[in-house]
DNA sequence: GCGGTGACGGTCG
DNA sequence: CCGACCGCCACCG
């Protein structure tokens, strides 16, 4: 981590998330002053080595599904926000409406 | 230095 | 409701 100033700011931002609660991706790009790029949100927490306290698995895609590529890391992050009271539907997708972290 | 890629998202038909 | 397009930009070969 170096200097990413970016990177340490989504971060940041990603570890302010609430258990129980979830951000889309560009969400946490416009807190992170950066809107519309919620691309380089997803790439800066690919990114993220394993053993990160950051709470990644609170970020979801704006349909409440589950971005990740792989059903081993799918199956994980869904399991973390099913752990955390975290309800998913018959579409495979979270309610926002209920979930979403209002900031 | 250039083109392809991707843990996105808004818009349009 | 759903798919197709397009803008976005750091990273990688």
């Amino acid at each position: 981590m170096g200097n990413t100033p970016l990177y340490s700011c989504i971060y940041r931002i990603v570890s302010h998330v609430p258990p129980g609660t979830v951000a889309t991706y560009g969400q946490i790009a416009r807190l992170a002053g950066m809107p519309g790029r919620a691309r380089q949100v997803g790439y800066a927490l690919h990114n993220l080595p394993g053993n990160s306290p950051v709470p990644w698995h609170r970020v979801v895609n704006r349909e409440g599904r589950i971005s990740l590529s792989g059903r081993l890391a799918q199956s994980h992050q869904r399991s973390l926000l099913e752990s955390e009271g975290i309800v998913f539907d018959e579409h495979g997708a979270i309610a926002l409406k209920k979930y979403q972290w209002r900031k």
